[in-house]
DNA sequence: TGTGACATAAAAGTAGTACTTTTAATTCCC
DNA sequence: GGGAATTAAAAGTACTACTTTTATGTCACA
């Protein structure tokens, strides 16, 4: 219906997933396994199954002679990468990528300096590479080509910090950035001080300057807010 | 067998999470749902409903003709609150403790900051009594009650940052800080500077100002770290 | 009239079985 | 020796029967 889905389980799941991120069904709607069954044409094991992992990921609770409830936002796992994903395709995106930037505005720069300690030659190599491909897109209208940098950008940054905590943030930071671009004016080039940041962060890592990194980083999350700020009312 | 458990889903789940977080299958070993069905007694059902839930854990992938396949640390939803309990519990508890540390060190500073500008009178009050609270248990090996207030006093700070990705961190800080109290000499009182540093965050909170709110929480963060390096070798 | 014990039924939880689909691995032919 | 056809192993799906929990309604008793 919505989705493709190769497997009945993942199609009724996302269904199920985005229509409750979007609050679909507000707090406290109570669901029945067999009604969903029917509903989605599948059998009762399939949304057994479905419903469990909806209850992992704290979206809804299942009580016995009850049935399925629909729980307040805020006991979601907010972090979940599918929940992410769900909200992000639903109704709050703009909250949605507000809140994940101020996220991104607390972590990425402490990673900044992290990495500036921690990053291996290699790693070193890569942020200049990926820096001087962001210089080479920012102009002309090349901001697919741009934002494919950018990501790779934030995603060695994130890892170089040696922690995996920040590590597993690179997919989030890809959905912000992605959505970013998408939801622009597409004519506009990239901020050319931004640009100039990445790489003088580049630079820092390089030269093991962690302060330089984590200020440097630090402006480029404010530019972003303000950017958001800018295009959110 | 390991966890009480009140439903037999549960049990399998705790038992199975467990043991893979805690690395008792190293990544690439392969499990099969009716030896698992068979191993703990219970349905081929419960078993792949625990299945897909370790599934959208990313703990593990399960595929067919192959069976379910135990996935390397790097894709595992480490923010996943169950995960995170479960590492806690196990063999590497001190890399996670770090690894949270790190993070508290990046987001609590700037949710502090954010707190200074979003609380309510009534989270203004509830912090300064928590900080109280702080001092007053403070002295005399009381630190179950210091606990406590501690944590509690994080929360409304995350909280009051407006942020839901910073909110939902508050069980987070929540375990990392009740880990510290029971894994340390249990002898000494508190560092007398922190306490004092809580007293002051709650005071820049009321007075809305935030640099100081941030700063000042930064420095909270700094001794955390630091009392980490000195418990870790 | 109110309150507590009891009965009822509704819905999820569990089990078992039969069947389908995918796909790794083997075999067999060229 | 390589590629196509075959096989079988394991997960995916469905269905049905039964169990357990528990919200709710009922009835008796005070």
């Amino acid at each position: 219906m919505t989705t493709p889905a190769q497997g009945l389980h993942s199609h009724v799941l996302a269904t199920l997933g985005l229509a409750i991120t979007a609050g679909e069904y507000p707090p406290g709607t109570v669901l029945r396994t067999d009604e969903l069954a029917q509903r989605f044409d599948v059998s009762r094991t399939v949304v057994r199954e479905v419903v469990r992992v909806l209850e992992s990921m704290h979206l809804v609770e299942s009580r016995r002679r009850v049935g399925v409830t629909v729980l307040p936002t805020a006991s979601w796992n907010v972090y979940d990468p599918q929940v992410i994903r769900w909200r992000l395709a639903g109704a709050d995106r703009p909250r949605q990528l507000r809140s994940l930037t101020v996220l991104r505005s607390a972590v990425e720069p402490v990673a900044a300096g992290l990495a500036a300690t921690h990053a291996t030659p290699e790693q070193c190599r890569e942020l200049t590479e990926q820096a001087l491909g962001m210089v080479a897109t920012s102009r002309g209208r090349r901001l697919e080509e741009y934002l494919v940098h950018d990501i790779a950008f934030h995603r060695v940054v994130l890892n170089a910090s040696g922690n995996e905590m920040f590590a597993r943030l690179g997919d989030v930071v890809a959905e912000v950035l992605t959505g970013r671009t998408h939801h622009h004016v597409m004519f506009e080039d990239p901020d050319p001080a931004a640009v100039t940041l990445h790489v003088q962060v580049a630079e820092a890592v390089r030269e093991r300057d962690a302060a330089r990194a984590e200020e440097l980083t630090r402006q480029i999350a404010v530019g972003a807010l303000q950017e958001l700020d800018v295009l959110a009312p």
